[in-house]
DNA sequence: CAGTGGTCTAGACCACGGT
DNA sequence: CCGTGGTCTAGACCACTGA
């Protein structure tokens, strides 16, 4: 009975750091608003930069913050909601997108990619790398990959490749009739091109979508969409209408 | 001219030492495998522990490899497809669902919850606490509220809370007509009591799937699950059939 | 250029799991 | 009890941004 109430659960700094500065941002911060640098944060927390890091790490992985090198760490406004298309689908290249084109190439399938469309190792497919963009910023970068034999009709009048193929091979697709698609989400970290588009680093936090198309009774065509999980909440609308709204956040004067 | 060829991008040593680990992962491990630990590790690729460590924690989010304490870093099987439930939906009762009702308790919602509701914000809503299994492994752990208001025939027969106060509240549920539901998937770290569901530590990457039931032309319910995003793939089917299969892995003798 | 976040080091101690 | 991964420290230097 020597010991006063030993705390059985001695909560990390880190942790209890992070719940500190979460309520901070509630009440005491505007969205945009850039916070004191990580060596004042620390000193003023009584802790070790690096432990403070850990604290700043999750919070923009919740995406509470959003860092910048060179720049400073700032108050990340609400994630945007970003509508991955539901609704018994349509073909990627379907009107209305906010994708944007940026190249296409005819290249050997990755092994991933190739065994879920059925194909042989180093089958050629069409591959089209296009962006996505909301609210002025990107949000996602995609690889679509479409057999050769998905669309045997396509001409060779425009270039063998560049943003033109690449939305010629999407218009040749949108003749085909859809069957159905498939879709998976999982956690990922950006390859260094991806990170590229996206405007982040290299490993950064993202959500990968990998969509199948069915045609023909074959798989006719695989999307892997990579999505800044920092930023994004990705939205599959079955009920139209409200949207949903997160987080207090005042605005930044 | 002096220098010859200045590398432009001096690589990180972790990212490079994420792509070795990885290869080796492919190439010279089985699942299950036990890799040597942390510190021999540094030592064999002469860094410091923490840098190795963020190599690792990479290569875990990626859900290559599973590390639990005072056990080893084991290499993770390939990820589970789970099916998060697609086809305009039903009820979170529906039967043949993988969940298991926990508790239920009828309190204030939480400000958020209240304000998807359109409800005042300390009304009180039944809240349904349930567990997902996968594979004998725990993969989500999910919060339903319902608003008293939609199920106004629950009987006061059952215990005020409890699994079978969970299961009662389920079923009436499952009465109303479901008009259409709505679905947002985003990055989160798990607060304390998901992680022990999830057997994962505090602050854990999860993807938070957030469903809105709309019945009566009101939202009837809304549920949050949190899932493992380490171990997770979710999917959502609109064409049956094929699995994904993801993954070199060869499994451990 | 100065100031920011990003990487890295070489230690230390702690909490946990199994023996 | 020992060995594991988890936390933490106090430094250092680098890469990038913007003035």
């Amino acid at each position: 009975m020597g010991t006063t109430q030993l705390e059985t659960v001695p909560e990390p700094k880190y942790w209890h750091l992070k719940t500190v500065l979460s309520e901070a941002l509630d009440s005491e911060f505007a969205v945009g608003e850039i916070l004191p640098n990580e060596r004042d944060l620390a000193a003023r927390f009584g802790v070790a930069r690096a432990t403070l890091r850990q604290a700043l790490e999750q919070l923009e992985l919740e995406g509470r913050l959003q860092r910048r090198r060179g720049v400073g760490t700032t108050v990340a406004p609400p994630r945007m909601g970003v509508a991955v298309e539901s609704d018994r689908g349509s073909w990627p290249g379907a009107a209305g997108e906010a994708w944007q084109a940026v190249d296409c190439e005819l290249t050997a399938a990755p092994a991933e990619v190739a065994r879920v469309l059925e194909l042989p190792a180093d089958e050629p497919v069409h591959t089209i790398r296009r962006n996505r963009v909301s609210n002025g910023q990107p949000v996602a970068a995609e690889l679509v990959y479409v057999p050769a034999a998905s669309v045997p009709d396509l001409t060779a009048i425009d270039a063998p490749s560049g943003p033109a193929r690449a939305r010629a091979v999407l218009r040749e697709l949108d003749r085909l009739s859809l069957e159905g698609q498939d879709r998976a989400v999982e956690l990922g970290s950006a390859r260094a091109d991806d990170a590229k588009s996206l405007d982040r680093l290299p490993g950064a936090p993202v959500l990968v979508v990998t969509t199948r198309f069915f045609a023909a009774g074959r798989t006719a065509a695989v999307s892997v969409a990579t999505y800044r999980a920092d930023t994004c909440r990705l939205t599959f609308g079955d009920a139209g209408g409200v949207e949903i709204h997160h987080g207090p956040g005042r605005q930044a004067s």
